[in-house]
DNA sequence: ATGAAAGCGCTAACAC
DNA sequence: GTGTTAGCGCTTTCAT
């Protein structure tokens, strides 16, 4: 491990002030070329690193975030939304030149009562272990009242459970999204679309079935009982919910699935009873999150712009930190056009 | 945001000085009872945090550790072993009173040359922005060897790529955990036993093959070379793997894959052929990163003692970052048996 | 057992 | 432009 060397120690070497050595730092512009060149030199050569905890009893303190995850584990390891959220957040924050804490993950945690009480969130603040909180996922009404008071700097990635709650937020506009894609699926001529909905207690999920039923209508097609099904986000539901879809006999001939994992499900379904996609069923999924399959199909889906709504998440929550006021974004989605229809 | 309360302000409130609140804080055993409780009422009263940058300073340091990923980004986003890695490491720091900073998440990151030197990571070092890392994934040689020098204390989530580094390490026993996978299949009774390998190119996935072939050989099995097909960890591979199996012919009744996808993607198959699990077919995972399918089947699975892997390498980190040599572990994984056997 | 004072490494007035 | 000085909030001798 590196012996530290202070600043003193790189003035000297630089025959100048510390004073001189900090302004180097912080406001090159107003020190003389020159006395900068040899600071730069004293610095690399001893390779000096300034102290992160002095800097910021000084003042100049770099900003670091939590990130708070309110998912169940198996949801955040087995759903890949959530390594997107991560790396796409990350790299975001990077880019503004903040660090990254990881605070709470999965209800394993929660629920052992490390962070039973919002003090919990408090503590981090107070003591400056970081300066705001992207949140994560779904969290209980308690929580998000105590996030919306709007005394922490917190922004939340997805939409707030209580519709009026002030808790600023970051979202896609998840109807708007599955229109585009079932729309998508009517001018590939497909007529009998039917759709698997992911777990109906999640505003998600909710708002992908309005959007594929508002594009069904929008194009004066009827809505059928018969082609909408019930899944849970995860793959083996779709699978389940495919089967029940055809074996209740309808000639479907396009499918929204309402996110990535359930349309793969749907797919090794189709593929087991010998139907080809895009041949017999075009398939559309949500949240792009999958690669081309082995059988060199990628599947056609309703994609976040990931970085946009990482962009919009960080700089809501700097502007918050700031004290200013952060008025929330729903950001649109884009279809990324895959082999599946 | 909450106006920061100093020590001062509380000394001032419980009537004693700084110096006596520092105590409380730091080594209560060594001022009167009621002193302390005194001073805890004004804690609590003015709801004092300590400045964790000032404490820094002053010499009291909360450790930080850096999780530094290296690994694709959709490895980390479609692989379940991510997330569990994650969560568990993170619970073992908060047992240790340490905290988790995010580093570098994948090669999305690595690639945009933002930590394309090793100097960054001095970086991180130097401006005690960490105390160490945690490496999860596997790295390019100079990486490993800038790790494995001892200059920052790092331990591995892993084995070193290079067999005689000296990086300190904490693994799962993979090969005598596929052994004990496939021996309770033969101990159910199965003879033609297959196999689904990862990715040959890493090293779990070749210990995985050789406890496959050295369970066969203690039990007086031959191995057979049209019983063996090759994955890369993904579960369309699985699926493939299993198909190209079933089509050679062989009678098989028994599978063990190098891990829970492929193991999931072969089940895929086995079910669109009618073949049934455990009836026709047992079959053994790795990993235990599964939960119970719409079937009402649970994978049996070779498990990581992932409790035991996370306090090994916290243990070990905390050992290199106060000085100490470190001894790399080996853990036993446990078989966790499912309904699939 | 407690208080006074010095100092951790840096920044930010304020002078020159 | 650059040096001097006084803190930032805490810990830790050293007295008492």
């Amino acid at each position: 491990v590196h012996k530290k060397v202070t600043m003193s120690e790189v003035a000297e070497r630089a025959r100048v002030s510390k004073a001189t050595v900090s302004r180097v730092l912080n406001r090159p512009q107003i020190v003389a070329e020159d006395v900068q060149e040899r600071v730069h030199r004293a610095m690399t050569e001893l390779s000096y690193q300034p102290n992160r905890h002095a800097r910021a009893l000084g003042g100049i303190h770099r900003k670091t975030v939590g990130l708070l995850f309110f998912k169940d584990l198996w949801d955040l390891v087995l759903n890949p939304f959530w390594g997107m959220a991560t790396s796409t957040v990350y790299e975001r924050l990077l880019d503004s030149d903040m660090d990254c804490n990881l605070i709470a993950l999965g209800e394993s945690i929660t629920a052992k009562e490390r962070f039973s009480s919002t003090d919990r969130y408090e503590q981090f603040l107070g003591s400056r272990n970081v300066d705001g909180f992207l949140v994560i996922g779904h969290m209980q009404p308690e929580y998000e009242n105590y996030f919306a008071s709007g005394e922490v700097p917190a922004v939340l990635w997805g939409r707030p459970a209580a519709p009026t709650s002030r808790l600023a937020y970051a979202d896609s506009n998840h109807e708007d999204g599955a229109v585009s894609g079932v729309t998508h699926l009517i001018e590939r001529g497909r007529r009998t679309i039917a759709t698997i909905t992911g777990d109906m207690s999640t505003a998600p999920a909710r708002d992908r079935y309005e959007g594929y039923a508002r594009a069904l209508r929008e194009n004066g097609i009827d809505l059928r009982w018969s082609l909408i099904a019930n899944g849970d986000f995860t793959r083996a539901s779709g699978a389940e919910a495919m089967r029940s879809l055809l074996d209740s006999g309808a000639e479907i001939d396009g499918l929204f699935a309402a996110n990535d994992e359930m349309a793969l499900g749907a797919m090794d379904v189709l593929s087991a009873r010998g139907l080809s996609v895009p041949g017999d069923i075009s398939v559309v999924g949500f949240d792009n999150v999958t690669l081309p399959q082995r059988t060199g199909l990628k599947l056609t889906s309703v994609s976040h712009s990931y970085d946009e709504l990482g962009a919009a998440l960080v700089e809501g929550l700097a502007a918050r930190m700031h004290g200013e006021a952060h008025t929330s974004r729903l950001i649109p989605t884009r279809l990324v056009l895959g082999d599946t229809t």
